[in-house]
DNA sequence: GAGTGTGAAAACATTCACAGCT
DNA sequence: AGCTGTGAATGTTTTCACACTC
């Protein structure tokens, strides 16, 4: 075991993955094997041991792995155990999903702020919060510390919108407006553009000979 | 040139990305380098130029891509010329989102109905489509021959509603639902997890020596 | 000169297979 | 006997670097 090692990103990406798995047990089980983890996650058996040995020796040979031993420390590594707060700007249908999806609140995100420019929407009240004027993030961002920025607007505005959560400090962003947004130094920023995964599925639509996908 | 070889996912992932890019252009941009586009999409150029290899010899040494050959050629392989038609099961806020969003039908996606089994909900007319029932979607299916489900359904419900789909020949379900589907032969079958983007940023958030991420 | 297409190298990721612990 | 943790093997993806074309 190589404790404290860079986490591959690849690796990364599957720990929510098996937090996911982990959540759909019922509360009954204690315990899970590679092997059953494996195949409720649908990847390799190995991958799975491989993924959980970088987070530290938490198996037990012969028996397997104690799930709530293996939840925490998939928290902690994803940094879910440290309450970092988010805001979302622009709160038209997906906005007002993302304000009442409750995975965020589970996860331990909590959404502080929901802003938008559009008058009608401005002091409406969605998922318990007020939404309230761009112009108003700042004071928002400085008074809950606010670490996450999650930009549901649309297209023409988002880069301008990118930027001033940055300069409020926001250190990662959540884009779903279907745009490129700059690349800024040592801030994080994800994408995802809900056409583009329609395009993947597309293109695996037309070719009938694409059975093993395995 | 090796036409008619598969084509890598990695790559196939990329492809909406560069057409996105190319989107991005003005109009009067004739052509485009490979070193270009990679600082567009950033990725590096070589990879640009491999990815694109791999639809043909598309470029002209000396000169570059020239950009409606190039988006011609990405629709193409991508299948986005077929009109494939897709339905929406659930519309809440998420489903309701992606209903409006104009990116789908941009890119060839028919959507084609709307189903939800809150009587509240059902017989409202949004973006176009009057929402029915979910009883009603097999006479929709046959009747557009639909070939992509998009699930925008509490987590409870997903699965069923996915056995539905496949009944029904639909080919390739979108999930947005946080709950992970049962694989089934010859499905394709793509999940965007809202809550799992987040908790990979999260993962990038709490260590401060990761500026090395290119 | 400028920029593609692609072998070859390097980096990264997955899977096998088994020694080692319980 | 059962299941983890991990070297070694294999497979995939990225990047370099350059011959080749315009």
């Amino acid at each position: 075991m190589k404790e404290n090692n860079k986490i591959p990103p690849a690796t990364v990406k599957r720990l929510p993955l098996y937090l996911q798995c982990l959540e759909q047990l019922d509360d009954q089980t204690i315990g899970i094997s590679s092997k059953k983890l494996a195949e409720i996650a649908k990847v390799n058996d190995a991958q799975v041991r491989r993924d959980l040995s970088y987070l530290g020796t938490l198996g037990t040979r012969g028996v397997g792995y104690d799930i709530s031993t293996l939840r925490n420390q998939l928290q902690l590594e994803l940094g879910l155990v440290e309450g970092w707060s988010a805001v979302i700007v622009g709160v038209g249908n997906l906005g007002s999903a993302l304000a009442h999806y409750g995975g965020f609140q589970e996860r331990g995100f909590g959404v502080v702020g929901l802003f938008d420019d559009d008058p009608k929407k401005i002091n409406k009240q969605i998922a318990g919060l007020v939404v309230k004027p761009i112009a108003d993030i700042k004071d928002v961002c400085d008074k809950y510390n606010v670490a996450i920025g999650i930009i549901a607007t649309p297209g023409n505005v988002a880069q301008v919108i990118a930027d001033q959560l940055i300069d409020c400090g926001v250190k990662s962003i959540l884009n779903f407006a279907p745009v490129l947004l700059k690349n800024i130094p040592d801030i994080q920023i994800r994408s995802v553009d809900l056409s583009q995964e329609l395009q993947i599925l597309s293109y695996y639509l037309d070719r009938p000979v694409l059975k093993a996908v395995k």
